[in-house]
DNA sequence: TATTGTTATACTCTATAACTATA
DNA sequence: TATAGTTATAGAGTATAACAATA
């Protein structure tokens, strides 16, 4: 255990206290964790949230895309590249012809195999980064508020004051 | 028409360990929420981020485009929108012609202070929907995390970076 | 020669609108 | 009429490269 910190990158004081400047630069940096991590599967973090989706259900694209969290037109132009790779395909709903079910193909559920090994180990080493005791907490919270609504918070602003 | 449910959101189980997918969908929460707290106050979140720095000390651009995590050019363009709107301005810096300090104006500066009541509420908004005793650990983790390198990861998979 | 600030440009990402075929 | 999927397009955001002034 290194007593010695890294100060290259000084603690902006004066930013420590801003939630969604803090939350802006760690998404970056597991963002850039990620993309490392998936690169030899030659898979962005946005397909393999895709393709993980896709395997936990029987969706349809819209239905996709709410879960993921994309618009749809943003989530055509992934699955196109997923269809593309052989890793996903577009099957047609019989109860609903406008409909399309994604499904993972074998090379795909595949490839979320070998994916889960190396976002694991990606994981792994980011959470290394925090205290033994604070992983697990970070880990539930980062869960409890991805799932959050915007209706959830309190109105702060929305009862802006009357002039 | 189908009432509006509370579970529209239903927390992908599939994605739940996905931290990359996480922090994607918590960044995308607190984007907004600051946005519209700030919406009053007429700047971004990243102004306002900019300008927080800004004010912590005497930067010439290049270190306060480090220390926010922007790339120069991008830096550029909020410069130029705190200028034009009498919020910050470049000073010359006598012992090197060549760079300029980013100041707070007055109005700046009355700024940032009505902005951190909103940023505060705001952030009391996020912070309560987690469990009274995982808050102050979500904050510190977030810190620890923000202030972290690429380099202080276990070379899990980096040995090749990008060309 | 290297660095600061700057501009122009290109590229990525995402959202908007419109269209089709079904329901 | 409304909805699922699709396409084309525009816009924001960001990065790349080149340039002038200075070190």
């Amino acid at each position: 255990m290194a007593v010695t910190v890294r100060q290259e990158t000084d603690p902006p004081e004066a930013l420590a206290d801003d939630l969604c400047w803090l939350m802006g630069r760690v998404n970056a940096l597991l963002n850039r964790e990620a993309t490392a991590a998936l690169r030899e599967l030659e898979i962005t973090p946005r397909k393999h949230a895709v393709l993980t989706a896709a395997r936990a259900g029987e969706h349809t694209q819209t239905d996709l895309a709410r879960i993921v969290g994309l618009d749809k037109t943003t989530l055509m132009v992934t699955l196109d590249h997923l269809e593309q790779m052989g890793l996903a395909e577009r099957r047609p709903l019989p109860s609903d012809r406008r409909a399309r079910i994604v499904a993972v193909t074998p090379a795909g559920e595949q490839l979320l195999d070998r994916a889960e090994t190396a976002l694991t180990q990606s994981r792994a080493g980011v959470l290394s980064l925090l205290p033994v005791d604070e992983r697990v907490v970070f880990m539930h919270a980062l869960g409890r508020l991805a799932c959050a609504h915007e209706d959830d918070l309190p109105a702060c602003c929305a009862s802006s004051l009357p002039d």
